[in-house]
DNA sequence: GGAGAGTCTACGTTTACATCA
DNA sequence: GCTGATGTAAACGTAGACTCT
């Protein structure tokens, strides 16, 4: 399988990314025993690709951009969009991945075709009917949920105003302030489609939603959230994904170091054995550089 | 250039539902 | 078959960034 990592999304985009902080810590504690190495880890995103471990499998799907005839990784867009700042995640850095990525963003419109800030009504459904695929609606009112407003058919929630992405809702104002929320188990048709799409592009426009979400029988609203579980399920993934790889890349280089110093213990000891005989003594096994102090060194 | 509105996404949380012992 | 614990995923709320006016 093609290795492909991205950059994250806003986490670094923030300047927030706690992937870094947290590998960064363990790395810095793994490494605690070893007191050759003063220098503290640097941070992830700096990690020179030096490290020459085999690439962790990649769980996430991955999609092709035609157009740009690159493949991408879906657990982020940061990467290859132009107005985020590319970070480089940490397997990234260590495979050494390739710098052409950054600046392409598979779910924009190309420059010039500025995606448009359309109001959420245009990607509305008003009458949008309730999946037929459900599975849930057998189950509905289990747990206390109050009888569906008689407009509603369907299983799925309306949705309340909910912060953010909350503009496409016809029907806001039900979520928190009026009743319980009802949760579509989206079928497996629905669900393999929604991947389907996810792998091509791991966000969407507003026609694109609209256009989704029409094809299930879904709210735009629905297949927004879709999206953002997903994204956030990818990350995740991607995250532990990461944090295995760095922890075999410590481990070796802890190995390493331990070797030599076993090595120069070893030198030593012959330097007192016989002080006159070093300058003939054949040269050391080639040194390898520690990745994380090399960047200190840099 | 700054303010405000509108929109988007990431992230953390809540909660409905499924599964299992 | 019932029940409680636990996991998963849909839905929600918020904050920050961006764009446009």
């Amino acid at each position: 399988m093609e290795m492909m990592v991205n950059a994250t999304d806003q986490g670094q985009r923030y300047g927030d990314s706690h992937l870094g902080l947290g590998l960064s810590l363990s790395l810095s504690i793994a490494t605690a025993a070893v007191p050759v190495e003063p220098a503290p880890a640097p941070p992830i995103s700096s990690i020179p690709p030096v490290c020459s471990l085999p690439a962790p499998p990649l769980p996430q799907p991955q999609w092709w951009n035609g157009a740009a005839g690159l493949f991408f990784s879906p657990s982020s867009d940061a990467g290859m969009d132009p107005s985020k700042p590319a970070a480089p995640a940490p397997v990234a850095a260590c495979h050494d991945m390739m710098p052409f990525l950054r600046g392409i963003d598979v779910n924009r419109a190309p420059p010039g075709e500025s995606r448009p800030r359309a109001s959420c009504s245009e990607d509305e459904e008003p009458g949008a009917s309730s999946s037929p695929n459900s599975t849930l609606s057998s189950l509905s009112g289990k747990r206390g949920a109050p009888a569906r407003s008689s407009g509603e058919v369907g299983p799925h929630t309306p949705r309340a105003a909910g912060g953010g992405g909350g503009s496409d809702d016809e029907d806001s104002g039900s979520g928190s302030g009026g009743g319980s929320r009802k949760k579509l188990r989206l079928s497996k048709d629905q669900a393999a489609v929604m991947e389907e799409s996810f792998n091509e592009h791991n966000t969407l426009n507003p026609k694109q939603k609209a256009a989704l979400a029409k094809q299930l029988n879904l709210k735009p609203r629905q297949v927004e959230v879709w999206f953002q579980n997903r994204r956030a399920r990818t990350k995740l993934k991607q995250t532990e994904v990461d944090c295995e790889f760095l922890k075999r890349c410590c481990e070796s280089l802890t190995e390493e170091n331990r070797r030599l110093q076993r090595e120069v213990a070893e030198l030593r000891a012959l330097k007192l054995v016989a002080p006159h005989h070093h300058a003939r003594m054949p040269p050391p096994t080639t040194l390898t550089m520690c990745p994380y102090t090399a960047v200190g060194l840099i």
